[in-house]
DNA sequence: GTGTTTCCATACGGTAGGGTATTGAGTTTT
DNA sequence: AAAACTCAATACCCTACCGTATGGAAACAC
């Protein structure tokens, strides 16, 4: 029989739970602000929980690396099959979502875990793993048309440089027509 | 008279050493890592001292943007003095100096302002100037070519995205000839 | 029902670090 | 030399955390 009455309504969590809250952290303050109590509080919730599920905070970390390689390579994959044809329209959108504002909180766990693999062995190795594969992929649809593996690959390189470069500048100058400026980069670099 | 015996050498700061140890820190360690006992440890003295020189963490912080941003003004401007027909080499030399491994402790420093500015409003507006100071620069060098202001102004957006966006990249893919990838894509970004 | 498992709360000890107050040692000025 | 100034050492207090130990409440199994 079903106990509906919540009388307190005990809030229980798991694992998942833990790591997606972490990751909503991580986007927010960054990596050094990812802390067991800090995030224990946001969930309503005390560090005594947090320590039934993680081993530590290391533990914690790790999980959400893992969670985020995860679903970038699986996101990239999935943009990046394109029918025979559309090789130069997945190219422009692959550079648009980065590019564009809707993708606030995908943009600012980038930027966060890259920061973090600046100092962090585990974090460096997740964003080796999504950037080896963003590469092959981008590289892949500059050869489906055609060009040479040279090109292609600098291409993709230039791509994915372009994009996470562009995320980190603050331009107050220029500030007239960003978008069309933003939009010729884009058909330079997918040619 | 002078006294030279120095009998146990005691450690004498100014302002600028103590900002200098700061820049190194940074450098090193990023934003978070800028803490006034660390610093103090590093440079043999304790925080008592520091307190001497500066009203709070936050006057060090501010000390060490400002710093930061006249130095790069200052280098950008020398850089970009070319004379008549000597603007592409400029532009293709302000490009390798970011790409260049010689130039770290420079790039380790720029990584770490500009995580730094995406959740500190002075670090921002640092950012902020140092950006605008290098993209007008870098346009001036392409209209000085010969080529159209809108044309100018993105190549100036892509060349610093590029440049930050790659020294953001973890690439053990495409690991063979990365040199030869990065001198193709300077040619087309500069023309 | 009575265990047993699952999950959370409470309380504690430990470390790192910011900031202040005070003292004191060199150095410079008079 | 005496006074004044410069800068560092020491000793605090306070907060934010990490991690552990223990107990307790709910849910599930039987």
């Amino acid at each position: 029989m079903e106990t509906r009455i919540a009388k307190a309504a005990r809030t229980v969590l798991d694992r998942d739970a833990w790591i997606k809250g972490a990751i909503a952290i991580l986007a927010e303050g960054g990596a050094q602000r990812l802390r067991v109590e800090v995030l224990a509080k946001r969930l309503g919730v005390t560090k005594g929980s947090f320590y039934w599920h993680f081993k530590d905070r290391r533990d914690l970390q790790d999980a959400v690396l893992e969670f985020w390689k995860d679903g970038r390579i699986r996101d990239i994959r999935k943009q990046t099959q394109a029918e025979p044809g559309g090789e130069a329209a997945a190219l422009l959108h692959t550079i648009e979502v980065y590019a564009s504002a809707r993708n606030r909180k995908g943009i600012a766990i980038e930027a966060a875990v890259r920061d973090w693999a600046r100092h962090d062995p585990q974090a460096a190795a997740a964003v080796e793993a999504v950037d080896a594969e963003r590469l092959t992929c981008a590289c892949r649809l500059f050869l489906a048309r055609g060009m040479a593996q040279r090109e292609a690959e600098a291409r993709s390189l230039l791509l994915y440089a372009y994009v996470f470069g562009a995320s980190l500048m603050r331009h107050g100058a220029f500030t007239n027509d960003i978008a069309s400026l933003k939009s010729w980069i884009a058909d330079l670099i997918s040619h």
